[in-house]
RNA sequence: GUGGGUGUAGCUCAGCUGGUAGAGCGCUGCGUUGUGGUCGCAGAUGCCGCGGGUUCAAGUCCCGUCACUCACCCCA
């Protein structure tokens, strides 16, 4: 029988690296629940107009990204391509827009785009994100990027940037669009790029070619034809991260895929990843709820990407984050010992404690084996001796060090706890030293 | 979607100019009594990605294919 492999791209996270994967999920979803952001659980996939009308049909993830199938009422369903346009609907189908503002929610979870796969691009990614809608006031703008900054920090991460920039508003935006089309069309450009010029001419400002952009140095920029509301709104920003703590980059050249993004707009970069450096990015959208047939309300939020965040991780040595799957690993010597060791182990478990069992009826040198792999720092013996005494042998496994205690019940958990809580204790001051 | 690289034991990899496979780690056992992590000894494990071709002979050369990987592109 031939084997059957996963679909091109996709990931499998596997012990021990999916420990780390959901560590990381983990650390960056506490940062928004410490926010005061809500949890949202969405669908998968979604009607596929949905992503025509949010995304927007002049961006590639739209064009040529989306896994877009037929169900079978005859409806167009697509595989989410990314978050933002799935919470707006939820939120206008919920009516959420209608009570107490701004709605603050956050989701994880895996999107699905059908990119040719590299390092740090998946078929299958998952992302942790958040969206705050219903406020234009800058302190949701900062907070949402010193947000994610936080998020990156709680793991360790230093090595990484955050590129920072407005896109100007439905005011400013066209007529920007206008000058730097102009300016384009004074440059030699290849065919490819003369065409993306036409449809969205602020990429072009991205092309990371060098022939394309030594002609781009004096390419006019969005951020010297802002608005007077938006020039504002972003000297508020910049200033309120000075506060929140929060350093980045000015990007003025700085372009999203996603065609919703207005005003602020940012993104982390790690250097070390190769060519997919960004780690999470997001912006400001003023016209998305109302394009997609909510009120008119202006919201922001990010997506940062788990699967290159564990890789940022790795590349600055942070992983593995911690090497424990149990605390206490349960040996039975003989098959008398099963059952007592079984109620041991029902009781561990009750009060808490992460604990398994030796099973195969192995011998104690084999079973201390298997305890030394699973990293537990308490192993408890129980054979022929210590049922005669009506005892438990519990072993320290860093010192050796190994002691009897009581079988009953209460006390025995009493004291693997205690120490337990003197062995986190001494790793604790260890971490810190 | 376009171009380059790689594909050998569970993992990381070696295998020169073609002669039917190796290391380290890991795994199992042993070093006598109920004790792991160190050390020593012994052992198991390979459709050499898959299909075809050249050749007396292919892991080694050629073609195709799939997967992974790097860059472009795109983005998380």
């Amino acid at each position: 029988m031939g084997a059957i492999n996963a679909p091109k791209g996709v990931p499998d996270y596997v012990p021990p690296r999916s420990r780390d994967f959901y560590f990381v999920q983990e650390r960056l979803s506490a940062s928004a629940r410490l926010s005061g952001y809500e949890y949202i659980e969405l669908p998968v996939f979604e009607a596929t107009e949905l992503f025509e009308r949010g995304v927007g049909t002049s961006t590639d993830v739209v064009q040529k990204e989306m896994y877009t199938f037929t169900d079978r009422g005859d409806r167009s369903i697509t595989l989410r391509p990314e978050g933002t346009a799935g919470v707006m609907r939820a939120v206008i189908e919920n009516r959420l827009d209608k009570g107490s503002l701004p709605v603050k929610l956050w989701y994880r979870g895996p999107f699905f785009r059908a990119e040719r796969p590299q390092h740090g691009r998946y078929r299958q990614l998952q992302q942790v994100g958040v969206e705050a809608i219903g406020s234009v006031d800058s302190i949701i703008d900062a907070e949402v990027i010193a947000l994610a900054d936080q998020a990156y920090r709680s793991l360790g991460l230093t090595n990484f940037h955050l590129d920072l920039t407005s896109l100007g508003c439905a005011r400013c935006r066209p007529a920007y669009r206008l000058k730097l089309q102009e300016f384009l069309s004074t440059c030699d450009l290849d065919q490819d790029t003369r065409e993306r010029a036409e449809v969205n001419p602020l990429r072009v400002l991205d092309d990371k070619r060098e022939i394309v952009a030594a002609q781009l140095i004096n390419a006019p920029l969005m951020i010297d034809s802002l608005c007077e509301p938006c020039q504002q709104h972003y000297d508020q920003v910049r200033e309120l991260l000075h506060i929140f703590g929060v350093r980045w980059n000015e990007a003025p050249r700085m372009v999203r895929g996603l065609d919703y993004y207005t005003r602020t707009t940012f993104e982390f970069v790690h250097p070390d990843l190769g060519a997919q450096s960004g780690i999470g990015g997001g912006g400001r959208y003023d016209g998305l709820m109302a394009e997609l047939g909510g009120s008119e309300l202006s919201g922001i939020g990010f997506g940062l990407g788990v699967d290159r965040t564990l890789l940022a991780c790795e590349a600055e040595g942070l992983t593995p984050f911690s090497s424990r799957i149990i605390d206490v690993f349960v040996i039975p010597l003989g098959v008398e010992s099963r059952e007592p060791c079984i109620s041991l182990l029902v009781h561990l478990r009750a009060a808490g404690i992460a604990a398994d069992i030796c099973v195969d009826n192995r011998s104690i040198k084999s079973a201390m084996k298997a305890a030394n792999n699973t990293n537990a720092p308490l192993v408890l013996i129980l054979g022929p001796d210590e049922r005669a005494s009506r005892s438990v042998v519990i072993k320290n496994m860093a010192s050796g060090e190994q002691q009897s205690l009581s079988n009953e019940p209460r006390t025995l958990i009493a004291a693997v706890q205690e120490n337990l809580d003197t062995i986190n204790r001494d790793t604790k001051k260890e971490e810190q030293s």
